[in-house]
DNA sequence: TCTTGACTCTCCCCTTACTGGAGGGTGTAT
DNA sequence: ATACACCCTCCAGTAAGGGGAGAGTCAAGA
């Protein structure tokens, strides 16, 4: 019989990971004094306390350790959880893999400019919504006029937005002067069509490579070239029309210094 | 102005984080209500959560990420910051594929056996140890005379061991009858040599190739040979003598089949 | 004006696998 | 008798929130 330090030492656990797992039930002293409380190990624990280290070692927690330890498991079950853990690894490794590039790719911008930048690159899931739109090959000036179209429209409905206005912008490439846009915004409830004014469902986006635009639109160009370079420094590729969210754009008695945009670009991973 | 459900669903973070970071003072709320204790968050927040959720992907702390964003940093604190997550990530991706690695010998253990073994593998690390041992090149016969006489010399001196006994065999390769052969006993305070007794400190090892056996001599075999199989199979080498660990040896009227001794191997990576 | 339903508030407990510490009892050697 | 190492239980805390109770608030429709 061992009491719990010479337990401790031999089997290299703490004491007090020794009590915690008398606490939970996975590794009960072969005695305990009922006077003085004091835990006593037999030799024959050394064999499960070093299982428990195998299998933590695995990754597996301390309740599907103790499940397999009881035998409570098939071979079967026990296979199961094994492949289980072995996609959750690879997945953790992949993961770890792409965060470590971003920090690589951060430490390389921080290199270049002296400095982080103020704005950063996030993917995110973008949900689906309800939208109301409405779509045209534009100038730059006509969209604005989009804009009013739109808001002309639900306006004379007595509806409000359920959100901020989205841009969607479906051109591969820049030509000069026009652009296929859709203006849109969100709503709830079943809202009437009218016009050229569309109600549609617009999906979601898996991953959307998302950065934020601080300023008027005239200064977006540097803040676009950002998140593209970003998104090629990062192994994606753009994988759909780019959106706008105008999370808070031109209102009557607005500086545009206070606009802010927010730019997602469809990815897919290379 | 956004209500937190509003600002929660723009910036694609869920309610009761935003109020945990208000709470950790993360990311205040623009307004609070004082009467009702509303939250009222502006869109010139928008940027600073967008920031904080890039951050965070980058695998920093949400304390580090605060002191970032308060400008308390100067860049080159900042590259450190980066400069050792960077290792962190590494080393982690490292220990995630060796336990991937792990896990995948594992299963085709099973796959081989249609069971789960009954013994583990752990990597440790032993620590060091004062011993009186005696060392002698003898047959498998001579080993317990080496006991005999180890343990009959510390009984003179009234000394108990100060924990199981240790063997530590020198052999590179097994011939046939003889063994080179140490066995000790840890001691504390100083103990006075005597014939051929020796009293020196047992280096630790840092990383040892561990398994525990059951059970009676005879039957080491097999269980050497699981151990030698993981060596193998988890890329890894064997880097000293070996040292077997009587947790649980032979005494008057203890059976046989109730022994457990550790085998440790020192081992490298390859 | 009232009601309904959606939204928000605070407060508390829960998660994993322990670690640290306070306050008090136990065992053994001198 | 006393020192000292060891042991006990209980409480609090970790990171980053999630779940839910119970109560208050807001906006729209009747």
């Amino acid at each position: 019989m061992f009491k719990i330090g010479e337990f401790s030492r031999f089997s290299q656990v703490t004491v007090k990971t020794l009590r915690y797992y008398d606490e939970i039930g996975l590794l009960k002293p072969a005695e305990v004094d009922p006077f003085t409380g004091y835990r006593y190990y037999s030799a024959s624990q050394f064999p499960r306390i070093h299982r428990i280290l195998a299998l933590k070692d695995l990754g597996l927690t301390l309740e599907q350790i103790g499940d397999l330890l009881e035998g409570d498991l098939t071979p079967d079950q026990i296979r199961g959880i094994l492949v289980l853990k072995q996609s959750e690894i690879k997945q953790q490794v992949a993961e770890e893999q792409a965060r470590l590039a971003r920090v690589e790719q951060r430490l390389k911008q921080i290199e270049q400019e002296e400095a982080m930048p103020t704005q950063e690159v996030v993917i995110k899931h973008v949900p689906a919504h309800t939208i109301a739109s409405v779509r045209d090959t534009v100038t730059t000036a006509g969209i604005a006029q989009l804009f009013g179209e739109l808001f002309g429209y639900l306006g004379q409905l007595g509806l409000g937005p359920a959100g901020p206005p989205i841009g969607i912008y479906y051109d591969e490439e820049f030509r000069d002067g026009v652009i296929d846009a859709e203006i849109a915004a969100p709503v709830v409830g079943s809202v009437p069509e009218g016009g050229r004014i569309k109600v549609r469902e617009l999906p979601g986006v898996n991953q959307a490579a998302s950065i934020i635009h601080e300023g008027a639109y005239e200064d977006v160009g540097g803040t676009y070239s950002q998140l593209l370079k970003w998104i090629d420094a990062n192994g994606y590729r753009i994988a759909g029309p780019i959106r706008e969210v105008y999370v808070q754009g031109p209102e009557p008695g607005r500086d545009p210094s206070d606009y802010v945009t927010e730019i997602q670009f469809p990815v897919e991973q290379v």
